[in-house]
DNA sequence: TTGTAGGCGTTATCAT
DNA sequence: ATGATAACGCCTACAA
């Protein structure tokens, strides 16, 4: 061994007693007598005893571990979902090992073919990608898989935002507004959380009788720099649209960086509104009116349930939907006092 | 088994050789002929095997897992360490252990005394504790640990940017630009980083002849909020500062959103430069300067530095500075012209 | 070059 | 209530 370490033989040769009984009393099975667990919880104490989890995976065909798959952990939503997932993990005594697929959709089948998959107990995933044998491979392996953010069409459970409302939402606003000349930047189509945030947009334009001009919805990235050429593209046209619904805070920065430097007047001439409610939202100026996510909750109840699927096997899977809430501020309000 | 999964017995059974010449094989040792090195492989394959890393781990004492320890990562720079972590990481075939400390220093004793330590090959650590026995111990098991950002005394490696002479140049522009009245609004004193940038304001007041007030100098928290109140306090004294150097880019913001809510104008009347050149700088009004920390960078090298630690015993610990720079922006430019 | 056997630390199945 | 013993999947002497 590299590192020496204590084991339950140690234990059980200072007491004179079975590993099969240190074992036991470790783990506080019924068959044991109080007076001999007592006895192998203090020695495990004293030698400051940590179970082998390697071992004990090994026997057990259990880790204690739980992988994390996403795009990306630099913003500030996909860090909350995993400060959210890291808490419930840590009460419940899980360690999460994280990938990074860095939004390639190569990259994450080529990381899920990799994972080795006796060192999971379960999967949560942000998925990028568009066809999903990959995740149905895995979960026809018999591990529990959940999805969050960005789900799929797969029977699994999933915790997300209510992304179609709060597009709704966000739109209905702008046209409350009075800004009737609504585009829509958003990220790849063949994303279902993309596609939602779409359709509300769309419904919310027919819901007050606007029509819809498709060249007024742009698929990019999800960065803010697209954020910045959408706006660029869409000002270019001979009709030129005087709001923007980004699909998320990202783009509508980059769109409001853009409008600024064509010297246009966020807020009074030119609505906009983000999705995810970004710290960001309240520091840019003018203030950024968003759709708030849950992304704390999101990573809660997410774990939460991968760890029902981890215990109960053939647990019925459930979606969970979370509402967002529009948060008005400035950059949508015609009436702003800009300072 | 949970899962039932392809072990290497299976490929032996199935091309009726023994377990150790496939074990042989999928390593690739020199004692194996080169003909059943191939069958093996096409075998593997074929069945898509994959090793078992508990059972790996528990015979060799590795896991190739190693271990990220910090206070967060819901901010730019520690996502983006992690980002710079997880490539070396995912291209040398180790898996990333997350654990939170919440900037608890008890927290992280805790996380650390019950890290089943036969679970992880190395331990990457950005510590938010003052003593160090909980550190000291894991290294005394043999478990090679380096530091990154937030250092301490122990020997070990470290990775982390140069504090002091990024502190220096920022507080020595404010000076240039003609600031006289620096504050200097930084974390807990007993952080070695903060200490280092604490030294840099100083030496450099020191080095311009300018006299130092210790009332100037704000030890709070690292949030933007602690940013607010610490402005607000300075400006509460008889003697007000006319600029402010922060130990972050978090709380150079919360003192900026203070002086706006008190309507001193940033740049021309008040000097503000922060420390890490998180991307919310360009984003801000007025644009803030600081001094950009190579976060990404950080994160590959300690990452390496580890791996080269996991495979050679007493490799002697080294400590790696990386330079920062200078980034001029509008919050400390007195001809600034603010839109 | 290949096979056999023992062990890594733990749990589970038998006995006792 | 406790103790042997065999497994979990892989690696590594040692033997052939």
């Amino acid at each position: 061994m590299l590192h020496q370490t204590i084991t339950i033989k140690d234990i059980a040769r200072e007491l004179n007693i079975s590993v099969s009984t240190v074992s036991r009393a470790l783990r506080d099975t019924f068959d044991v007598s109080l007076e001999t667990k007592q006895l192998v919880l203090e020695k495990a104490k004293e030698l400051n005893y940590k179970p082998n989890f390697n071992a004990r995976g090994l026997s057990q065909g259990k880790t204690n571990n739980i992988g994390i798959i996403l795009p990306f952990i630099t913003n500030y939503y996909f860090s909350t979902v995993i400060t959210g997932i890291q808490k419930i993990a840590y009460d419940f005594n899980y360690n999460i090992i994280l990938y990074l697929t860095n939004d390639s959709e190569e990259r994450e089948k080529l990381i899920m073919s990799n994972l080795t998959l006796s060192g999971l107990d379960g999967i949560l995933i942000s998925t990028c990608a568009s066809n999903y044998d990959h995740v149905h491979e895995v979960i026809g392996k018999g591990i529990p898989v959940v999805f969050f953010d960005r789900t799929n069409p797969l029977e699994a459970s999933k915790v997300r935002q209510d992304d179609y409302n709060g597009a709704f939402e966000a739109t209905s606003h702008l046209i409350s507004q009075g800004f009737s000349k609504i585009a829509h930047i958003t990220g790849p189509q063949d994303q279902i959380f993309t596609q939602n945030r779409l359709n509300g947009y769309l419904n919310a334009l027919e819901h007050y009788g606007i029509p819809i001009r498709s060249e007024w919805i742009v698929h990019t990235g999800f960065s803010q720099e697209c954020g910045s050429t959408d706006l660029q593209s869409l000002m270019s046209h001979c009709k030129k649209p005087d709001a923007i619904f980004a699909v998320n805070d990202r783009k509508a920065i980059g769109a409001m960086v853009q409008l600024k430097k064509e010297n246009i007047r966020i807020g009074q001439d030119f609505g906009v509104v983000g999705f995810t409610n970004d710290p960001i939202c309240t520091l840019i100026t003018p203030t950024l009116t968003t759709v708030s996510e849950s992304a704390f909750e999101i990573g809660r109840i997410a774990c939460e349930l991968l760890l029902k699927h981890i215990q109960k096997v053939n647990l019925p899977s459930k979606e969970v939907i979370l509402p967002g809430e529009l948060i008005i501020r400035e950059s949508s309000m015609r009436t702003t006092l800009v300072d």
